[in-house]
DNA sequence: AACTAGGCT
DNA sequence: GTATAAGCCTAGTTG
């Protein structure tokens, strides 16, 4: 290992006394596996000083607006409570699975479903299963929801806002991913809700501050067009060169029809099976995740495998090097070693080819988001700029940005997002800006 | 600490 | 016959 060369990367990256802690998880973790010296001196140690940098600007937060709708919320969950303890006959604790479980398919009767270890299951796909059995369900849906979005987000946030800033500060944690992605704790800023009305309404208060905006830049369909890239697959890049609907052009080539004959339903089939052939899916995933039959859902994977015979190639082919080298390795030489590829088990050898098959594009993504990170701020600091490069998503970079700079910073982050790794295929990415992080346009 | 559940990309 | 979609973090219950 070449430590001098280590330590004048860390001068020439950041000086700064608090990248001590970083390091030690760097050295320990990732430097440990080899493939890393490389991206250690262009890509991680450079992103350390950025990390921090954001850290410490936050984010600011409309408390006064989370403690509305905790007050709104927390009176709807009377309600709801009330009405299930009536459906039960009795009062219990519904945040006990346990205890939720023997009501629902002892005490109600409800059809018993699938287990788990240690008793029935309770969760979201088994109550959709029960949706019109009994009244109760759509309570306890409705329950679930407001409980998860109040107990992690909407009373936890306003209570961590910095004294000092009044802002609220993550944690980037560099090291803590299998595959090259940053993780986000205290609090998980990675994972603020977005779906739903009230999830919308969560992100709105996460907010600029005054004389301020937010500016999102957000890669679209990132990982696809990485697939692209590796398989090198010819419908995928031809897609991708053309600009077309990704979905939509799957859809058509699934279910053999002109594009413009693709209906939302079969654009949606084809939306989960794009992201099922990342992730491995089997013909089993794709039933469970969308409302075809067993064989229907099996017939579309190998349809999509007929017709894109370099994704299928491809899958073949890096299941073949974790087998025959022990890792997998993005575009830029991270390394994952998968040590259970070659398990008798079969089930766990079909997780561990499961996990080989995603990290080279999850992780190559990553790659590029951290590059376009280093890239951004870079400029940023050359110009002298006064906005702030405040979150990372994974495919999402958002920066708080003064009225005076908005265009400047527009136009930045759409020239280097795209261009920060030239792949087979164009990355294109969407600048959005607004007032809050869940009205940006 | 293990388990169940569920939020995000 | 069995399990079945990658990667994270956090909250509440239970023992």
């Amino acid at each position: 290992m070449d430590y001098v060369a280590i330590e004048s990367a860390a001068k020439y990256a950041c000086a700064d006394a608090d990248v001590t802690g970083r390091l030690a998880g760097l050295f320990e973790g990732e430097l440990r596996e080899q493939g890393l010296w490389q991206l250690f001196a262009e890509m991680e140690m450079p992103l350390i000083p950025v990390l921090l940098d954001m850290e410490r600007n936050g984010v600011a937060l409309n408390k006064e607006s989370l403690w509305a709708m905790s007050q709104t919320l927390g009176e709807r969950m009377k309600e709801l409570e009330d009405q299930i303890y009536d459906c039960a006959g009795h009062s219990f604790n519904i945040n006990s699975p346990k205890q939720l479980g023997s009501i629902l398919f002892e005490e109600i009767k409800l059809p018993g479903g699938r287990r788990t270890k240690s008793g029935y299951s309770t969760d979201a796909a088994v109550l959709e299963w029960l949706k019109g059995t009994h009244p109760v369900i759509e309570l306890l849906v409705e329950y679930r929801q407001l409980m998860k979005l109040k107990s992690t987000y909407i009373d936890v946030l306003p209570a961590i806002i910095n004294p000092k800033t009044g802002r609220v500060h993550t944690s980037f944690n560099q090291t803590g991913t299998s595959t090259g992605r940053l993780s986000s704790s205290d609090p998980n800023l990675q994972n603020i809700p977005i779906r739903g009305e009230l999830g919308q309404q969560v992100r709105k208060a996460f907010i600029a501050s005054d004389g301020f905006l937010l500016l999102s830049g957000d890669y679209s369909q990132i990982d696809l067009r990485v697939m692209a890239h590796l398989s090198q697959d010819a419908r995928l890049l031809d897609a991708f060169h053309n600009d077309e609907d990704i979905h939509t052009a799957t859809a058509s080539q699934v279910f053999d029809v002109p594009a413009a004959e693709v209906t939302p339903d079969m654009r949606r089939v084809a939306k989960t099976v794009n992201f099922g052939v990342i992730y491995g899916m089997s013909g089993y995933g794709l039933e469970q995740a969308t409302t075809l039959s067993r064989e229907e859902a099996s017939g579309f994977i190998n349809t999509y495998f007929e017709k894109h015979s370099g994704v299928k190639a491809y899958i073949e082919a890096t299941k073949s090097q974790a087998r025959d080298r022990g890792y997998v390795e993005t575009v830029l030489g991270r390394r994952r070693y998968i040590s259970e590829i070659n398990s008798s088990n079969g089930q766990v050898r079909a997780a561990a080819e499961r996990m080989a098959i995603n990290m080279p594009v999850q992780g190559t993504a990553a790659d590029i988001v951290k590059l376009a990170m280093i890239d951004i701020k870079r400029e940023m600091d050359r110009q002298g700029l006064k906005a702030k490069m405040i979150l990372q998503v994974h495919d999402e970079l958002v920066f708080e940005v003064p009225q005076e700079e908005l265009d400047l910073m527009k136009g930045l982050v759409a020239e280097m997002m795209p261009n920060a790794l030239r792949l087979s295929v164009p990355l294109t990415v969407e600048v959005k800006t607004g007032p809050n992080w869940g009205e940006l346009n």
